[in-house]
DNA sequence: ATTATACACTGATATAGAGAAGTCATTTGA
DNA sequence: TCAAATGACTTCTCTATATCAGTGTATAAT
């Protein structure tokens, strides 16, 4: 099963020693000579194995130890975590590409208005309650298509240059892609699934009391203070967030 | 800003020095020292600086970069960068939590039958229409509630040990935290949003049409052919996913 | 003025090796 | 017989050094 041509280093790759151990161990345990639970051999035996340095196996190792797919256990040695539901990884990739392509997706401001906060506003912004906040309401569309609604409150402070920016319709592709130099500094991200209401099943071109999504997030700038707190509505046949657990071996997707 | 006291790396602490920069840096960014799109001083400034040598520089730039927190170009430098929706990470933890503490939950076997793989079935394990498929049935109690409802169509292979630990209670357990020798290699996650339905919604003690996640699962052998498929579901007052983005300043969460 | 070259600076990869610290089986001593 | 000490492993941390490869700028030649 081990072909030696396969489970060599090529020194004269354009790939770096490093990574193609990394190969070479992932595909390894992907096809089963090493199983879940299993010791890889020692670092001083894949340095001779491979004929490379300690630093050069340990960093391997330090790679493969925080995708996940082994656990070093000091003094005991290095072996192969079991499938783990637990660390599976969703991610947004089909929300962000909805805002990667311009020419395909648009957003229609449906209103902008000075609102007192109320109890809940003021709580998650972390302000009085009555103080002023600007109320904003989107409809992102792919296509033709109505995808997400989005509203959302932003702080009320005439010093901060975002509230115009955040009125712009880029400004949500800037949150998404990432392109905004802002003030921001990190998120509190929530998914919950909820049903659509009435307006927004009207809005979103479906029906009253259909499965959705609802994406809610608080943004904070550099002193820690809430900025914005809103959400995004989705309805559920629109969306679904993928993940994979375990190894994959990459390259080799043969059936 | 800088204060010379936090910002030196402490040899007799037990913290490893690479581990200790890395802090330091994070902390320097998510308080505003560095900001997005800010380059980041050179390897060799670095160096000198915390007087520690470029290989443990390299570290640090390395966990940074695959943290997502900096990018680092070759030839240009390192530069932190901007906050991105796309890269949130959501987790199962909450779910996880279930399964941690047995004596907390019980997992209530509802129904175990084999029965011909229909269209749908078939197409998800890769075999053909009418072959024989066990259905499990499960109903995961946290406490006194209902919380989760699972059904998965698991391959009926009698050389394969799998099955008698599949309708074991405790297999559900293996499956999330980790625990079991199995033959699993990977499997495919997707959440969906959904409504209960009837007899769902009896089971789960929730009310029909209530908004709820679905979570469905492939597994696979070291073989790449598929084990078995199922799916949860749960109430979506029961569940939620977060996430955080950006820099969160890990210590220091002083209001 | 424009183009080509050389050089300094950046990160990227890799080597060799030392010492610390944890684990485990064996040996030694009471 | 039991317990402590030993030694052989393991991974972990870190230093010091070297070479390669991009990037950008200043300088020299055209």
């Amino acid at each position: 099963m081990i072909d030696e041509a396969n489970d060599t280093i090529d020194r004269d790759s354009y790939e770096p020693a490093y990574a193609q151990l990394v190969r070479i161990l992932r595909r390894q345990i992907a096809t089963g000579v090493f199983r879940p639970g299993d010791r890889l051999p020692s670092e001083a035996q894949l340095c001779e194995r491979y004929g490379v340095s300690p630093m050069t196996v340990r960093r391997v190792i330090n790679i493969l130890a925080d995708q996940g797919v082994v656990v070093a256990e000091q003094g005991r040695g290095t072996f192969v975590k079991p499938l783990e539901l637990g660390t599976a990884i969703f991610d947004l990739d089909r929300l962000q590409q909805l805002f990667r392509d311009e020419s395909q997706s648009q957003v229609k401001l449906l209103e902008v208005r000075i609102v007192p906060a109320t109890e809940r506003t003021a709580r998650k912004l972390a302000i009085e309650v009555g103080e002023r906040t600007i109320f904003i309401r989107r409809l992102i569309f792919q296509g033709e298509n109505p995808m997400l609604l989005h509203r959302e409150y932003v702080l009320y402070d005439p010093t901060r240059p975002i509230i115009e920016a955040e009125m712009e319709v880029t400004s949500l592709r800037g949150l998404f892609m990432g392109g905004n130099e802002s003030a921001l500094k990190w998120g509190d991200l929530a998914i919950d699934a909820t049903v659509l209401t009435d307006d927004e099943a009207t809005l979103l071109h479906s029906e009253v009391g259909a499965a959705a999504f609802r994406l809610e997030h608080i943004f904070y700038d550099f002193d820690n203070r809430p900025v914005s707190w809103g959400w995004f509505i989705c309805p559920g046949d629109r969306l679904r967030f993928t993940a994979k657990v375990g190894i994959h071996d990459q390259e080799t997707n043969n059936p």
